[in-house]
DNA sequence: CGTATCCTGACC
DNA sequence: GGTCAGGATACG
């Protein structure tokens, strides 16, 4: 499910299950995950207490207290599932936390493209990322310079981590919409007032996600939606038709009326 | 840039 | 049966 917001919204629930508690258990239950967290590998994370939890873009690092490092990813169709250990596990429940309170952490994921890694003490756990969307740091200056060398169209280039983090296919085409910029357009000719009123509607949209409760799959979610999923439908702005290109092998939906080359 | 790949489920 | 899906990476 995730983009930015959806995973802010996870690791604050995970911070307030985990924190503090140690793991009495820890096991895959797909080939996929396994792969990821071998059985070895898991199984040694009995005893650990988790430290900490932090976001960066949509990667979400848990400190223990050995100062290694778990890595969840969500990708496509991940989210965790936090409830009593006695409890009956979800459908697609991935890898399995339990821990020394009875609290049970479940990543939950029907596609099994994301999971969980470990990385020892002073390995670095993610990829190198951009600033992410929500901090300071993201400003139009960061953003053109990462723009600068680019090659592509801004839409695929703002779905680069390395551009700007957090940012996904559903909330980059709102974004674009919300900033009126042709999601066509050059990366590398965005200028600096673009850049500022992009950087902004990268902010509003992902501020105004994560005060909404619920999931953007969800058809209440869905329905705030301006331009994706909405092919074929009025803008709300000028009346335009919502149009379905696709870019870098992935749906982009805008309006051809009012986002402007 | 495009394409394929990793997976499963929903939908036509 | 085929297509599509919120992500990311590898390769041509």
């Amino acid at each position: 499910m995730p983009e930015l917001p959806e995973v802010e919204a996870a690791v604050r629930a995970l911070r307030a299950a985990v924190v503090g508690r140690t793991i009495r258990d820890a096991h895959t239950r797909h080939a996929a995950a396994r792969r990821a967290l071998p059985d070895d590998v898991a199984a040694a994370l009995t005893g650990r207490r988790i430290v900490g939890v932090t976001r960066m873009g949509k990667h979400q690092a848990l400190a223990l207290d050995d100062g290694s490092t778990l890595h969840a990813h969500f990708r496509m169709t991940g989210d965790w599932d936090v409830g009593r250990a006695d409890a009956p596990l979800p459908p697609h429940a991935r890898v399995v936390l339990t821990f020394d309170d009875g609290v049970r952490v479940a990543l939950v994921d029907p596609r099994a493209l994301g999971g969980i890694t470990w990385h020892a003490p002073g390995q670095a756990p993610a990829p190198a990322l951009g600033p992410d969307a929500l901090d300071d740091a993201f400003d139009a200056a960061a953003l053109r310079a990462a723009l600068r060398t680019r090659r592509t169209a801004i839409k695929p280039a703002l779905l680069d981590q390395r551009v700007v983090a957090g940012v996904g296919n559903i909330y980059a085409a709102e974004a674009l919409w919300v900033a009126r910029i042709d999601p066509r357009v050059a990366a590398a000719s965005l200028g600096p007032a673009r850049a500022e009123r992009l950087v902004a509607a990268i902010r509003s949209v992902m501020r105004d996600a994560l005060e909404t409760p619920g999931r953007y799959q969800d058809g209440e979610a869905l329905e705030r939606m301006h331009v994706y999923g909405r092919e074929g439908e009025p803008c709300t702005r000028c009346g335009a038709t919502i149009r379905r290109i696709v870019q870098a092998g992935r749906s982009t939906y805008f309006c051809g009326g009012c986002q402007r080359r």
